[in-house]
DNA sequence: CCGGGCGCCTGTCAGC
DNA sequence: TGCTGACAGGCGCCCG
């Protein structure tokens, strides 16, 4: 599922009911996602107090009054639903399966926040206090934040044979982008995915970084993007998927004006590429 | 270091 | 109505 967007509209959503609760219960039903859960997982969150949550990236960091803070990520397939309590969601998407319900967590107010992903690509772990977190240790730059600059993106483009479409993938060099906002970035910076990254002018790199800025900006602002899985953590959906220009619009027309080109797919190591052969060079 | 490919899992959809 | 293959918002690992 979920982007830099996706995983900003579930922390926000997450928020109101979690910061300065005390979690009650805490019910772990299987011991992995991606990889193993902590064996003191539910010892250390049960009882614990959220003092905050955080986004890095594609994760979501709970801070607790303990010496660890959970971590969360959603993979491919991972939703968040919040249930009971006065602000509690009311529209979940009834084909949810309790069978990929992994984790619940209730809290004093009597809310629950339940984790569920079919496809098991995400990740529940603890980060303790000064820990040099492996899945952390490595991201490059928040692409909202002030890190990131178009020196430091054309920096990490100099020399590089790669694909732009790869390279702007690849979460050392900017964190938080995924296939979709790639694609949509590049599209509206008339940017061709295939072209390597070291082929890129710096003409071309710094509206390419404005444009990877303003679509994540846009998505956060719709509540991300719902295709499949990806819901607000009320269960109400996002809305950036109509805003897509190319992604997912093999055979349509290139929303350009006056363009009249179709928007093609090709495949980048293993993954779909929209882009428009127009406009995009 | 670089670039590319594989595999982890389940669900859905198109085509036969 | 099956069945089969392709494909899906990610990412760590392994290979040359």
């Amino acid at each position: 599922m979920p982007e830099l967007p996706e995983v900003e509209t579930v922390r926000r959503g997450l928020e109101p009911h979690l910061t300065g609760h005390r979690l009650v219960r805490v019910d772990q039903r299987r011991p992995n996602l991606r990889w193993p859960m902590p064996p003191d997982l539910v010892q250390v969150l049960t009882g614990a107090r959220v003092e905050g949550l955080r986004r890095r990236s594609k994760y979501i960091l709970i801070d607790l009054d303990r010496d660890a803070a959970m971590l969360l990520h959603l993979g491919m397939s991972g939703r968040i639903r919040v249930e009971g309590g006065i602000l509690g969601g009311f529209h979940h998407d009834a084909s949810l399966r309790a069978q990929h319900d992994h984790l619940v967590l209730t809290t004093d107010a009597g809310v629950t926040v339940t984790l569920n992903d079919a496809r098991r690509f995400g990740a529940v772990d603890l980060v303790r206090p000064g820990q040099d977190h492996p899945l952390l240790a490595r991201l490059g730059p928040e692409p909202l934040g002030e890190d990131f600059t178009p020196g430091v993106l054309a920096a990490a483009f100099a020399g590089r044979k790669a694909p732009v479409k790869s390279l702007l993938l690849d979460q050392r060099i900017v964190a938080g982008l995924g296939n979709i906002y790639v694609c949509e970035a590049l599209f509206r910076a008339g940017i061709h995915p295939a072209r390597p990254g070291g082929a890129l002018a710096a003409g071309e790199i710094a509206p390419l970084w404005g444009h990877i800025r303003d679509v994540l900006a846009e998505a956060i602002l719709a509540g991300g993007s719902s295709l499949r899985d990806h819901r607000q953590a009320s269960g109400e959906m996002g809305y950036f998927q109509h805003e897509f220009r190319v992604y997912g619009r093999e055979g349509g027309a290139c929303p350009t004006p006056g363009c009249g080109g179709v928007i093609a797919r090709i495949a980048q190591s293993g993954r779909s590429s929209w882009f428009c052969p127009q406009c995009q060079h």
